[in-house]
DNA sequence: AACCGGGCCAACCGCATTCTA
DNA sequence: GTAGAATGCGGTTGGCCCGGT
């Protein structure tokens, strides 16, 4: 494949930080022509800059639909939550949040959440306990078993993630057929909520992502209340009960459900209550991760047939089985 | 006051992927 | 089918800022 001339490497291109009359002309071209081709943007727009450095000023900086500032607890669940399924790739995280562009979020998670997981003794690789951690069992107490529940749980999700992959592939493949063997669809309302709500514009992924999202919005389970408070700080207790509740007004579904099951509910029993019967938690965290998982296989169920119409592949015919997870994952439901 | 080290973040770099002729 | 061009993406860097000594 061949690699495009060196845009960087044409002489007199400016480099380095952007004036604040270089963001004008940026915005004024914009705004009147729409980027169009990147690399003669700078040209037309009296620039010397490179097209891939006006776009990143753009992505990044630029653009008006960009939220700026402190991260929101929400967020930070969700970055941590998609970080587990997806690793490194921010700009599929980045489509889950908006607003928030892949650098800010890649930026926050190097500085921030990473050293907060490790803090927790998670890996924030792997999203599994640490050996040290986990080995530790004295001393800390309770405290192991919370985060190695919750470093489990993200572990899990990963053989989900794998197996998801695969069918997301297959699905992109089938997709494209489709696109070429038959006309568009005309204008309207779109093939369902699983489509219409979570589509991004810069998403390369639609539907399997869009599951995925649910999915990890449910994941709330991943870190428990303990094992967050833990990381976060006492003072931000408060924030997640509170950050729940909104989002339970705000969203009085599906989200807000798994979020006051997590945090509400959590504060109510006592946030941090180390007192409580283990074995009882447990026992509750099983349920609730089983009912987790099937949710989560009810709602891949309930999309792809939603889509099914238009998918012909043997592939997906079984929706539930396109999205299964590995055998050793299948066998603990 | 000067120095130092770490945190933070905008921007760069180069590879990967997608598009197009 | 292939090569070149365009764009996307993630890792990394450079420089500013701030708190500690």
């Amino acid at each position: 494949m061949g690699r495009s001339p060196c845009c960087e490497k044409e002489a007199g291109l400016k480099k380095g930080p952007w004036t604040s009359e270089e963001d004008q002309k940026l915005l004024a071209f914009i705004e009147q022509h729409g980027h169009g081709c990147w690399r003669s943007l700078p040209a037309k727009a009296g620039l010397r800059r490179c097209g891939k450095s006006c776009r990143l000023r753009w992505t990044n900086y630029l653009r008006p639909d960009i939220k700026r500032g402190k991260f929101t607890l929400q967020e930070e669940q969700t970055i941590i939550q998609l970080h587990a399924l997806l690793g490194n790739r921010w700009s599929s995280i980045a489509t889950h949040l908006p607003k928030r562009t892949d650098n800010e979020i890649k930026n926050y998670w190097n500085t921030h959440l990473k050293k907060r997981l490790a803090k927790m003794g998670i890996d924030p690789v792997t999203h599994k306990a640490r050996a040290d951690v986990v080995g530790g069992s004295s001393g800390a107490g309770n405290n192991s078993g919370a985060r190695y529940r919750a470093a489990a749980h993200l572990s899990h999700t990963a053989q989900w993630e794998s197996a998801r992959l695969e069918a997301e592939a297959r699905l992109a493949r089938e997709a494209r057929l489709r696109a070429l063997s038959s006309p568009p669809p005309p204008p309207g309302p779109g093939p369902g909520p699983a489509f219409s709500g979570l589509e991004s514009p810069t998403s390369t992924l639609s539907f399997s992502e869009s599951v995925l999202f649910a999915s990890a919005a449910h994941d709330t389970h991943a870190l428990t209340p303990r094992a967050y408070a833990e990381a976060f700080g006492a003072e931000q207790q408060q924030r997640f009960a509170d950050t729940a509740a909104a989002a339970a007004d705000a969203a009085p579904g599906f989200l807000a459900g798994v979020l006051l099951g997590c945090s509400v509910a959590g504060a109510e029993k006592g946030f941090a209550a180390s007192s409580t019967d283990a074995s009882v938690c447990e026992q509750q965290q099983e349920e609730e991760d089983k009912g987790y998982w099937s949710s989560i296989l009810n709602m891949v169920n309930s999309s792809m047939s939603s889509s099914s119409s238009s998918l012909t592949s043997d592939a997906v015919t079984d929706p539930a089985a396109a999205y299964l997870p590995p055998a050793t994952a299948a066998a603990e439901f």
